[in-house]
DNA sequence: TGACTATGTGATTATATACTCACATAATAG
DNA sequence: CTATTATGTGAGTATATAATCACATAGTCA
């Protein structure tokens, strides 16, 4: 035990974050909200899943920060919070390739 | 289901990823392997678990490509695989920040 | 008002994950 | 060889998460 009370408190939040796009379909939406807010139903039909199921994978990233939403008439919009989600993507794909760099460096050792 | 099979493997692997960091424990492992590579040993005393457990978290991060080892002698050693990683911790916080404003102006209008 | 549409939620079930303990393995030193 | 140390793993339990279905709510429009 030799975190601090701050510390850990800050882990817990960041590991909320994490967990809030830690799920296929949840990385399936922030893509498609990359380009701009959408509402829950377009956003159903875009990952291929039940609106019920969406909702509820919506309030999860709502709740830990990551989206935003508001109403119009009745549809409710939901959008990207804060743009800097996205480089977690760009990370993800350096993640990627070095994975393949790696593997190709121990194949080649053969 | 408008998500091409490409797509859809893609997010597993980025969800795969993000899952990896998703927890407390192995965010507060990640904050410690910033400064360079560690044993499992001076991690668990870090951050305050079993090593067992410990040992675990790092098996899963090595899977999904966040982590490398080496084995030095008696000890494996862990480092950071890509430094991207990090740039996480900065997004979260932006997050959080964001998080507080929002908060204050919906209390600003009370 | 009633019909319709979009969204959210309760309850259930299935699955995944985390933690602990005891034990196994591997490297080293004597 | 034995003892020691570092690490990893199997099994069990507890908890968390995801998906589905049925239903509830809320806004819109005729």
């Amino acid at each position: 035990m030799t975190l601090t009370k701050k510390k850990r408190l800050l882990f817990e939040k960041q590991a909320e974050i994490a967990k809030a796009i830690a799920h296929p379909l949840r990385i399936a939406i922030v893509d498609f909200l990359k380009d701009g807010e959408q509402c829950v139903c377009d956003i159903a039909e875009s990952v291929g899943s039940e609106r019920s199921n969406v909702s509820r994978h919506l309030s999860v990233m709502v709740s830990a920060g990551v989206l935003a939403c508001r109403k119009e008439g009745l549809k409710v919009i939901y959008r990207l919070r804060t743009p800097c989600i996205l480089d977690f993507f760009s990370c993800t794909a350096e993640c990627l390739k070095q994975q393949l760099k790696d593997t190709e460096k121990l194949l080649s050792t053969l």
